[in-house]
DNA sequence: GCAAAATATTTACACTGGAAACATGCAAGA
DNA sequence: TCTTGCATGTTTCCAGTGTAAATATTTTGC
């Protein structure tokens, strides 16, 4: 009787995949994007340098592969206290999950935005990435803007909650905005929820 | 009898400072940032790779003034077309010239928004920002936006404005908001200017 | 003119990602 | 059981990178 789980099980390491971009998320954590070397994660590991081909093929393979994961966190992020919660309350933690993840991890955050670090182009990448936005995209709809009645209106809408929060995320991690380091809040560039609770957890 | 110009006159080159900027921002528009080394600027130029380091001490140096120079055009891209124009016109040029800007220079502009590559705390760079940053501050007033009448309101409907047009154009140069590669307008994320005049130049 | 400083080159080194040849371990068929 | 085939990793090598140190060359100040 064989275990129920997916019939790809790796040969020699038990599951190097999962393996090598776990240990990549963690250096990019620890030790940010610089120290991302296909070396540093196949030495974190505990395999040659060149055993990620196999798997991957190279390292914009590889990091493809830990922006994908990166994007299944970050939907998690945005889902994560909003369970049960009434419609306002989903919009807010939609957004703060999101600015949040950024701040936690900043470099992961950038290299899930890098399009000459990622192929963007891959099929998994590219569906972690579409569930991620359809999170904020479905919270859109009851925010009503642009209420000109226009047919690509809930489009548009998207795409302005998006390019908000995402430039907000982004600006905050350049360290052009702000000097402070101060947890960052949607309520700063969305005065419609300037009344709502502080963020209900530590950074 | 000299030259009216800064005392600041290099010897042997002539200028090797603003020939190995330039060099740089070329090649970045030419071929990307994965051709930006230090030895093909330097080729570029006609120099040996470890002259540049008597200028501007390491790679990163060069990086962040190449950034800085960035954030000059940056500016400049805001402020064309804005000339004699009434307020609201103002205020179009300077959102469409920003993301005009990212699109003209994609590479430029995601280096000078990646602390990893420049050094963010450099005095020159700061001040580049800054310039920049103002002019998009100042038309921020006009928007009317933030009515709450807070005493910082002025501050956050500047970051509003920015976190909107900033998202808007990096996520258009991430890949991940469309792939028709059009021409990028503003009134994409504001209706208030949908029925402004379409871009007065090609892209 | 001469010493000192600024500018640029040469050389060497540690590091990177990738390619090729080789070794190892698992699966299935005779 | 033995053997063939394939997936998985390792070893070795290579071109390329940024940086440091020693050296050469030119310009400036006196």
């Amino acid at each position: 009787m064989q275990d129920a789980s997916p019939p790809k099980k790796p040969y020699h390491h038990g599951s190097l995949k999962e393996a090598l971009v776990a240990a990549g998320i963690e250096i990019l954590d620890a030790r940010g994007l610089e120290a991302l070397s296909l070396r540093a994660i196949a030495a974190h590991v505990g395999v040659s340098h060149t055993a990620p081909k196999n798997h991957f093929g190279s390292l914009k393979g590889l990091l493809t592969a830990i922006a994908a994961e990166g994007f299944a966190r970050h939907r998690a992020f945005m889902l994560d206290g909003a369970q049960g919660g009434d419609a306002k309350a989903r919009q807010y933690a939609a957004m703060q999950g999101y600015i949040r993840f950024a701040q936690v991890h900043p470099h992961l955050f950038r290299l899930m935005f890098s399009p000459a670090l990622c192929a963007m182009d891959d099929p998994d990448l590219m569906a972690a990435a579409r569930a991620s936005y359809g999170v904020l995209a479905s919270i859109a709809k009851g925010l009503d803007w642009d209420k000109s009645g226009a047919a690509d209106a809930d489009r548009r809408a998207e795409l302005m909650l998006w390019s908000l929060v995402h430039g907000y995320a982004m600006l905050s991690l350049s360290g052009s905005a702000q000097g402070t380091g101060a947890v960052l809040s949607i309520s700063d560039i969305m005065p419609d929820f300037g009344y709502l609770p502080k963020d209900h957890r530590a950074p």
